[in-house]
DNA sequence: AGAAAAAACGACAGCTACTATCAAAAGATA
DNA sequence: TATCTTTTGATAGTAGCTGTCGTTTTTTCT
């Protein structure tokens, strides 16, 4: 029923302290967001307020905001960017920087069941419609672009402040982000629109 | 003393309707403008109320909030893309695209005297430090990504929906925003950036 | 098991960005 | 001057978000 949260990762790998506290909380997280998603795609993002989404997952105000700062959040709350880089430093060190990243993408959403990707598709079209929440989601881009930029340093070996680097790992942002919005644009797989991106990427983005 | 607001522009060149009432609206525009700006260094952003800022401008909340639609557009309102792509598309048509933007941005930003250029420095680094202004600087940037699209779209007589046009485009953009963010973060000026980045573009970004 | 400590929760009050409405004031027009 | 239109201000209201505080629930210690 309620969608997989996979937060367990986030402690120590060794102890599992996943008491009772840690799955209602669990529960409660994802509660929230479930019943969030729904009701905006009910009723609209604006025309839904955090009362309501408190009164549907049976929790007060207070409590919907120490789970969430923002309404915003309930909807861009990323779990996936830190995966992300995860499986990018985890390639092997002999494949070129975006055939790691092209593998990355593939190995994180592949691993997404039919229910998940469903649901994943549904809030990236809620998000590109919503203007509050496509600016967000565009910072979060260059989150990304941050995030990414470090860990080629550290792939590649090069010093802090490379600028080099900071225009390639801007530009592949900048086309990572453009085959996103193609791909709810247009419709058709996410995944294939990244792939060919990354393709005239490493073409030297012939016109 | 107000800062110079290009507003005229907006009309249809042959008549010149400036009656006593364009120009009190432009007066109370750049008043508010102004003061905003001016409040949020003394005080942060944040911390700023719109009541103030109206009660410095000596105008209600109602009119401030006729002026601009939220309190972060006082901050983000943008004048300079238009302006960009007009100057984009006014290059002779034998330069190619990298080397008119080049020119296009030159052109725009040394236009600017100095206070003028001091003012846009002081706003930028605002943005770039406040999350909310952030957010809403990346959305703007996306959508001059699709301002210069159209513009490039035109220049080469391709037709809409040129994937190649589009990545490339949103490369292009991604490294313009690397290049500012760069040069708000390492100091220096914003145009010898911009240079830089629009170089390692033309070669291919080089690692 | 029982007590103490820690964490989570709900209720309430308050601030502020933002919207809607409507009457008064100011500018344009004749 | 008189009329018509545009702009403005006052007021009330909604909703996102923060802070506080007493209560309940869960964990930990003995």
């Amino acid at each position: 029923m309620s969608c997989g949260q996979n937060q367990a990762m986030t402690t120590s790998p060794a102890d599992k302290p996943v008491g009772l506290r840690e799955r209602k909380k669990a529960r409660t997280r994802a509660a929230i967001q479930d019943h969030a998603l729904r009701l905006f795609t009910e009723q609209g993002y604006a025309a839904t307020t955090v009362e309501q989404i408190a009164e549907a997952a049976e929790v007060s105000q207070s409590t919907f905001f120490r789970y969430f700062p923002t309404k915003e959040d309930t909807v861009l709350y990323d779990r996936l960017d830190p995966v992300l880089i995860e499986h990018f430093l985890n390639q092997p060190a002999d494949v070129g920087p975006v055939a790691a990243i092209r593998a990355a993408v593939h190995e994180v959403f592949r691993g997404l069941d039919e229910e998940q990707a469903e649901l994943e598709a549904a809030r990236q079209r809620l998000v590109l419609s919503v203007p509050d929440l496509r600016a967000k989601l565009f910072e979060q881009f260059t989150e990304g672009m941050r995030m990414l930029h470090d860990a080629i340093l550290r792939r590649l070996g090069r010093e802090r402040d490379d600028f080099a680097v900071r225009m390639w790992t801007g530009a592949l942002t900048g086309v990572v982000l453009a085959a996103y919005v193609t791909s709810i644009e247009e419709g058709g797989d996410f995944l294939e629109y990244i792939d060919r991106g990354l393709t005239q990427f490493e073409q030297g983005l012939p016109l």
